[in-house]
DNA sequence: AACGAAGTCAACCGCTAATTT
DNA sequence: GAAATTAGCGGTTGACTTCGT
């Protein structure tokens, strides 16, 4: 497929950290157009920047309701629950934690979580695990959510479908009740 | 005070999925 | 149904900041 039409290709478009005014155009063009169309959006914000780019940026920083930084213990707690049970999929687990977005958990997971997880869960057989295994950016987590299982709609192995569980087409589920439901069934699987 | 290491995070890249023509 | 386009995702990079010596 061409999924390459968003590349920047011989024009020069601006890269890197956006601007006060960057910013501006295109929240003023968003509010007034709606987000849709990224490469137009691009083009007609008069913003020398690709679609991916817009939407980007948008998305993570200039949308209405964004939170930024300051992860509770709550939150904290949660997405570890969620992502032993999702995986690397950063916007689901996004999606039940209202105002954060994928990146930010991922750049959270990657710089604050990980660790912790490892310093929690020294891996059983690491002498044998290093000879094998080039050390994989997931450990753990792979057997949980496998390949199969993501396509299959999110079944992991244990037979319970994560997406069934949540209603994950659903954006009115932000409260939190929903969780605990999910913490008693977690920890009926996870910590026998 | 200076410098290198480590940590953080915004942004980009490559890819697939979904939608439109 | 095929091709083209658009949207979205997760992995990775690199600039910047903070920390330790």
């Amino acid at each position: 497929m061409a999924a390459k039409n968003d590349q920047p290709t011989k024009k020069l478009v601006n890269r890197g950290a956006w601007t006060a005014e960057e910013d501006g155009k295109l929240a003023q063009y968003i509010e007034i157009h709606g987000a849709k169309k990224w490469k137009s959006v691009a083009v007609k914000a008069g913003l020398n920047r690709c679609g991916k780019s817009c939407r980007l940026r948008w998305l993570n920083y200039l949308r209405p309701n964004i939170k930024r930084g300051n992860i509770s213990d709550q939150e904290e707690d949660l997405i570890l629950r969620l992502h032993k049970l999702l995986g690397n999929r950063w916007s689901l687990i996004a999606g039940r934690l209202p105002g954060r977005t994928d990146n930010e958990i991922k750049n959270y997971w990657n710089s604050h979580l990980s660790k912790k997880i490892n310093q929690q869960k020294p891996k059983p057989c690491e002498s044998s695990a290093e000879k094998h295994e080039p050390e994989p950016q997931k450990t753990w987590e792979n057997t949980e959510v496998s390949e199969e299982s993501k396509k299959e709609g999110g079944e992991s192995e244990t037979g319970f479908n994560v997406d069934d569980f949540f209603d994950f087409s659903s954006e009115e589920s932000f409260g939190l009740e929903w969780m605990n439901t999910f913490l008693e069934l977690d920890e009926g699987l996870y910590f026998s």
